[in-house]
DNA sequence: ACCTGAACACCGTTCAAGT
DNA sequence: ACCTGAACACCGTTCAAGT
């Protein structure tokens, strides 16, 4: 890479920085590229997508999801390293405010620029899910989709004002769903209870 | 209203139902008015704002949720009731693609056309988990915005193509942290376990 | 090899002009 | 009293022309 386009490379990323923090996932495009001082087609030539931004902006944050999960693995019970990894999933993914949508969109998307990222948040969940399960402390009838969903969905909580005074209670909620050590207490009948 | 108007306001309804079906709630409002056939003005003054149009779209179904909170509660168990109940809500929050988010920010926005909605939407789940609660089959530590905020999320879920096949099961899973009897097994600790 | 910005096809929103 | 659609200020995306 030449060294101007570097710096151009560099310099747009801190500023992406800046406004997607400041404006959320969806922030314009032509605005990032305006407050660099750099060319729309300079933009999108490092940046082909709106996916390749955002990747761009989290690697770094993911990349530390995954290495945390294999030192919890080591060093904590299957509870514990479950509970506390999965908090840091949503904080990474809260990152960014409206960035969980399209993470969600890339999970079936494989010419998505965060798929991989995704994919990896995915597999590293099941295996301490997998963990977790195995010593009785999680729902056995859980897969590493649900886990990523519960996942996905407190990062949405997070992401809404309204919600997010409340946001460390539902996350406390929906772990202790997780780690119920039984399906459900009354099997499957309570979803058409007698109408009288 | 003038009887051109009326048509043109009824015309309109029905026009954008197909088109928010099939698009979501994200819908061009220009698109709805051309397929209408319709001046665009003609449609802004109709419905000022997009949460106006999607609150005449949502109506009927959210006057029969708040009905069927009633029926339920005097022909119901609590515990059948709360459940039975959630699952309408997020049936008919998720009749309309990316309808949930506008009615998690009507929330907090008494100026929204859908805030109305949202605010017996909200009453109606509150005196179900109420009654539940001191019958002692429902957590006690959720508050009525917390039941809000898991309707809110497990709608969201069921917006996303991706997850919409375990949609159900995830449904199930939030159930039961709701219904439970205890807050949590070990209380707060879980959530800053030991790092080593 | 890289950068620029005009061009194109869209938005939402407003409002003067028409009937 | 209601309707229309041009006008304005934005988008995302592409690509010929420049350095």
């Amino acid at each position: 890479m030449r060294t101007d386009a570097q710096k151009n490379y560099e310099h747009l990323l801190a500023v992406a920085r800046e406004v997607v923090t400041e404006q959320g996932a969806q922030a314009s495009l032509r605005d990032v590229a305006r407050k660099a001082g750099v060319g729309l087609g300079t933009l999108y030539r490092h940046f082909p997508t709106r996916e390749a931004l955002l990747e761009a902006l989290l690697r770094s944050s993911f990349d530390a999801l995954t290495e945390r999960a294999a030192e919890l693995e080591a060093s904590s019970s299957p509870e514990e390293a479950l509970v506390s990894w999965t908090q840091r999933c949503i904080a990474c993914a809260h990152e960014y405010r409206g960035a969980i949508s399209l993470m969600v969109s890339a999970i079936d998307d494989p010419r998505s620029a965060l798929h991989g990222s995704c994919v990896a948040m995915k597999s590293a969940g099941a295996r301490l899910l997998a963990r977790a399960q195995a010593e009785g402390v999680a729902r056995a009838d859980l897969v590493s989709a649900d886990l990523f969903a519960l996942i996905s969905a407190l990062a949405w909580l997070n992401d809404q004002p309204s919600f997010a005074p409340r946001a460390e209670h539902l996350f406390d909620v929906v772990a202790s769903a997780i780690l119920s050590r039984r399906a459900s207490t009354d099997g499957g009948k309570r979803r058409s209870p007698a109408p009288r």
